[in-house]
DNA sequence: AATAAAAACGGCACATATGCCGTTTTTATT
DNA sequence: AATAAAAACGGCATATGTGCCGTTTTTATT
């Protein structure tokens, strides 16, 4: 006697639902997702996808998790790699543009939606705050670092200076979402962005960056 | 013979039902609302309420319309008003801050649901188009203003620059509606709008304004 | 006051999502 | 191969929204 399958079956058939939630999410959105579709893109039955997860919620904030640390993980690996930190940003720039290209072709929308939606359940839910000032403190230990080096000579706090980007990339995500990169102009906002961070940070000529 | 309640009347109805409509949407959002929500509100009767309105969408897009009028007559009112352009911006970013901070009491989380509800059936809906370049023009107009009068020697072009304010406001919005204005430090972040336009406009010093 | 037309009412049929739960199938061990 | 436990299945009861439509009420005119 003695049933069970093994944890990496659980695992690997947890994947398979989340996959099928990705797809139906990304086509659907958030809100008009059921977890019928859910079910029916898996190809498992209701009773199977039910035992593992309970609600689309359940389903989504598994997404979500992998989602944001793809972002994360980025951003980490721009903070341990050489070079000043002002080529940091301008990656993260290139990063975000390219995210925010692909962003309709991806959870981004159900994401925005997703958030609504527990703000009617919650006051302010944990995991929004918690989203938040991660984003805003990796990007604020971009600019430390820089700071750190000499490199820039912030005339404005590092505080006020990350949520403000962090304001403008989600204003320009939600924009982008709802219209297309002509219409807002991708490029050129992100041109304003990095014409902010160089008044801001007050950064010291490309020569510099040597000294440290 | 001759029957008929007079159009006046009628509009009076209507507009009894959007006031219940916006109780609704404001309590519930967009997506959880239903029409039986809002007839329950209004207190009519089912046949009553469609025969005004025969679906969310129609009283919602109503809502927003005279939402989008009480915002834009705004800035229209501080083109017209005398005074410098830079405290006309001054004066924006503080009706601004004002219309974010009431945000959560009012219609705004329901505007974007909606958004991302309509969004799921247009490609790019004309209403958003015409919505964003709407905005972006007023902010746009108040910034041509100031160039004509020698306030402003912009650095960028004041399209580039109107989008970006747009982009950030938005994204300011967003975010207070799911956190709140300690988390996103609300105050400073206006604060880094108005330097950022400093040097976008390089804003002639206080005095040149009376050159006009 | 009578009347005819429009407005308001509200019940009902239809459609759709949820998720429980009894049944069947699969699994690892003996 | 037999078995017992877990997993997978899928039907069904429940709940909820929509909006049509026949009936009742209200309205302005004669």
């Amino acid at each position: 006697m003695s049933p069970k399958v093994t944890q990496a079956y659980k695992e690997l058939k947890r994947q398979k639902i989340m996959e099928a939630g990705k797809i139906v999410f990304i086509r659907k959105g958030y809100e008009q997702t059921t977890m019928k579709d859910i079910i029916e893109e898996s190809g498992l039955s209701k009773g199977g996808v039910y035992l593992y997860f309970s609600s689309k919620e359940e389903v989504f904030s598994a997404l979500l998790e992998v989602s944001d640390n793809e972002y994360f993980s980025f951003i980490q690996r721009l903070l341990e790699e050489d070079g000043t930190q002002w080529d940091a940003i301008t990656k993260l720039s290139e990063f975000i543009k390219r995210k925010i290209i692909e962003a309709n072709d991806e959870l981004a929308p159900a994401i925005y939606e997703y958030f609504f939606s527990v703000k009617r359940n919650n006051q302010v839910p944990p995991l929004l705050v918690k989203r938040y000032t991660r984003a805003q403190n990796c990007v604020k230990s971009l600019l430390e670092r820089g700071v750190a080096n000499g490199e820039f000579h912030p005339v404005v706090s590092l505080e006020e200076i990350s949520k403000f980007m962090v304001s403008f990339m989600d204003g320009l995500s939600v924009n982008m979402i709802h219209l297309n990169s002509e219409i807002i102009g991708l490029d050129s906002q992100i041109d304003q962005m990095l014409f902010y961070l160089r008044h801001a940070l007050q950064r010291s000529n490309s020569d510099k960056k040597n000294m440290l």
